[in-house]
DNA sequence: GTGAAAGCGCTAACAA
DNA sequence: TTGTTAGCGCTTTCAC
């Protein structure tokens, strides 16, 4: 193995002299470094990361927490993949490591977090959902690690760093959308009307559907596992003459598809659905669901990116980062004009 | 930040024997083990990895290698976050921690991998998928770097190790279960024909129609980004008077039915869908899909497992590790003897 | 069965 | 701008 004083001894100067040309010490003149950085060459040397983080205190290296997979589909939604690649691309750029915690519970979650922390595996941490009163996220800051979640915060958490998209204001452009294309009777339709997500999006709605001088609808639950929601909601919409709905997600779009067939209702040309993710699910099935885009890839990197500069500065800068998004128009929504 | 000297001094033993305790060194007494828990609980005592990876030269960790995402979708397949979070939680019970790689491309991912080793972040390896000539498998097996490889092996490689279902007998038991509900006009479908996964399976389907005197069919072509394909395949069942297939997976198996409807075939009344993998997709719309479960926790645990044996005793040892599966009968197989 | 002591490879004062 | 030096926290021979 080859090591720093190896390198040394090649450029004919001291181990830490290697140490700092690493790190692009600016206390270093370009002519050593050049030297130095041949002789790295020659060696073929790479850095030991573990004697590296001994010696300077820092991990370089960032956990990434799953949600608890309670319900065991939730982490097989391909959001939690794309964003996960997005991540470790970033991180790679930055020649940081990242290391994953999964669990059933989020109480395993938290002292998955609280040992890798311990451990010094990590410097910090992004949370890949955001939940009220979740113990991972009381517990990262009540003992003041450096982390960033990925979700929509919760009203009142004011001390923390979120990256997000603008969902309200996502909903309420879908309802733009939606009436652009000579749309009225807009249903909000979603699998879980406690989940914030649910409740800030349908806020988006109704303030929507307001501008636009027509009344918001009820929120519309669609909870496969529960039955009752499925014929209330088929009933819904065929006695409202619903002519549009919003569908919290693109796998719930593509079961509502198949409630509206059962109902005799085709996609789009009885009634519209609009989506949100543009997720591998949205190009599954005709028709194609034209879906929101909520930019995984720069939720992932913004995340990342604003995890190491509280790192480096080694002070909380709770900010709430918003990432664009955009419509993917596909098949699912017919102009009723034309 | 609590040390092995502090809890040493606690104890009123030698750094050395705080160092073996914790490793269950059968040299220590088990009274001063006990005393040096004791000591390591009262104190709230966690190893600092780094240090004891710098001093012990081994990483307590390995890479996880995820395909290339060339073609981005690939990734998005619940299988890839399923086996994650399996190989995590058996990593977490055997103290190890898990470094993930991804990458545009095989080189890329090679480059990482390579790099990952030389830095001394992991031990050995975890390959989530296998390809012919692939770069990541030749650098790992020139450079006698540990990995076990989860997926088929391609023939003729035999010094690997390779975890995997038996997938022509899959293929084959999935005649077997077609032809006891009273069909035999059987057609195997896949969306490519050269993946070694198609080819594998697609002979356990000849294997098993010839055991049942019936003759196989060529292996069926759908592609859905290649329209040709869909024409072709429609036909084909039609013209065939195809009664069930089987489809490589249960995405695919989902754009077959929808293609089935458009030639206004009924699922399973008129064609029968029997598929693999029992991921997600098998439970989004009805009819749910029959498909085989592939035991992807069991993939997972199996794999980490012989690769930390591999580790351990710093000597290769290819195996070729064979998981059950298990078929789940939900809505898509009809019977026709009924 | 336990202690002493020399490192693992790198970093970061402090000097020069 | 560069060299000297003392660790970072743990492991592991080698003694006893």
């Amino acid at each position: 193995m080859v090591t720093i004083k190896d390198v040394a001894k090649r450029a004919g100067v001291n181990p830490s002299t290697v140490s700092r040309s690493l790190k692009d010490s600016k206390s270093i003149s370009e002519k050593t470094k050049a030297k130095v950085r041949q002789a790295m060459e020659d060696l073929g040397y790479v850095p030991n990361v573990a004697a590296s983080q001994l010696a300077s205190g820092l991990t370089q290296s960032v956990g990434v927490i799953f949600p608890p997979s309670t319900s065991p589909d939730r982490l097989t939604q391909p959001f939690f993949m794309e964003i996960l690649t997005a991540i470790n691309d970033e991180a790679k750029k930055r020649h940081f490591a990242i290391a994953i915690g999964t669990g059933d519970s989020a109480q395993d979650l938290k002292e998955q977090v609280a040992l890798m922390h311990k451990q010094k595996l990590v410097d910090g941490f992004i949370v890949l959902y955001t939940e009220k009163d979740d113990p991972v996220s009381h517990y990262l800051q009540e003992n003041h690690i450096p982390f960033v979640s990925v979700g929509q915060a919760e009203d009142g958490v004011k001390n923390r760093s979120f990256v997000d998209n603008d969902n309200a204001l996502m909903a309420q452009e879908a309802v733009d959308y939606l009436v652009s294309k000579g749309h009225e009777r807009i249903l909000f339709v979603t699998p879980s009307e406690t989940e914030t997500l649910s409740q800030v999006r349908y806020a988006g709605y109704v303030k929507g559907m307001q501008a636009h001088a027509l009344s918001p609808l009820a929120i519309g639950l669609f909870a496969p596992k529960n039955p009752e929601t499925i014929d209330q909601l088929g009933s819904l919409i065929k006695s409202h003459r619903i002519t549009a709905v919003i569908a919290l997600d693109d796998l719930l779009a593509l079961r509502l598809m198949q409630l509206l067939s059962f109902y005799d209702l085709a996609v789009p040309d009885d009634v519209s659905i609009l989506s949100f993710n543009n997720s591998l699910y949205a190009k599954i099935l005709h028709p194609y669901l034209t879906t929101y885009d909520i930019g995984v890839a720069a939720l992932g990197q913004e995340s990342l990116t604003h995890l190491l500069k509280e790192i480096a500065e080694k002070t909380a800068d709770p900010q709430q980062l918003v990432v664009p998004f955009a419509l993917k128009e596909r098949e699912s929504v017919r102009d009723l004009r034309k």
